[in-house]
DNA sequence: CCTTGACCTTCCAGTTACTGGAAACCCCAT
DNA sequence: ATGGGGTTTCCAGTAACTGGAAGGTCAAGG
């Protein structure tokens, strides 16, 4: 398969996948004209990939998690913290978030939004 | 005053406020020898830019802000406007971690973390 | 006067994970 | 042979800094 049909299958942009393979998390064979040929475990390691970022995790996450996929003595624990890790800087992130949320919702209930300057956002951001 | 007493008051690294120079959010005076002499308004824009930062603005928007908050002649609704969006689109970004985070912990919940290969979390991203 | 250390300057490169675009090659159908 | 749709590589740009190198400046101490 080239890869135009495997961008439609794994829903991945062939740029995406090119970049893939330019930062070695594939190696997709080559035809005889410089074409990339895509086998079936080509495939499924690029639909691992992309569930794999559609959590969140990063290309480096992807490359252990890939790793530790293709290693049979692999030890569970090892998974586990991968996710654990990234589960503590989603949790992170959230809190963040959150807390902006939070206050925005309170500045922009505040914000009369007419066409007077005086604005409670622009105070809150001036004074603290 | 110089860049460092400016870094300490308004909590922002020297390398950051040198790089809202450059990209022209803040213009401070310089000195004959070339260093650059923060007065109290760069003092107060440093301020509001950090702080609109902090709310997770970007840096586009943080240049409207500064720019309608020394418009005295602004509508409050301009404001109101880029808050409303930047709060839309954190809204959005709390929606797509929470789904990770919530199968996240399904996950990390499932497996069993222990020297097995035996593992849920690769099992899903292998499988979808 | 000299040195030392803490400042400050500019400039360049690297970060993350792609994305857009140019120039050129390949393949198939008319 | 020509047109359209694939594909290739390579280069540049994104957001918002951050690190580091090479070098100028300044005040204090000997």
């Amino acid at each position: 398969m080239n890869i135009g049909d495997i961008a439609k299958r794994t829903d991945l942009p062939a740029k995406t996948i090119r970049y893939y393979e330019d930062i070695g998390l594939i190696r997709p064979a080559r035809d005889a004209n410089g074409y990339r040929v895509f086998r079936e475990t080509d495939l499924h390691k690029l639909a691992f990939l992309g569930r794999a970022r559609a959590l969140g995790f990063t290309i480096e996450d992807c490359r252990t998690l890939l790793a530790l996929y293709e290693d049979e003595t692999r030890a569970s624990a090892d998974v586990r913290q991968v996710a654990k890790e990234h589960l503590a800087r989603i949790e992170e992130k959230l809190l963040q978030l959150q807390a902006m949320r939070d206050t925005l919702s309170d500045l922009v209930r505040a914000c009369a939004g007419d066409n007077r300057p005086d604005c409670p956002i622009l105070k809150d951001l001036a004074e603290g």
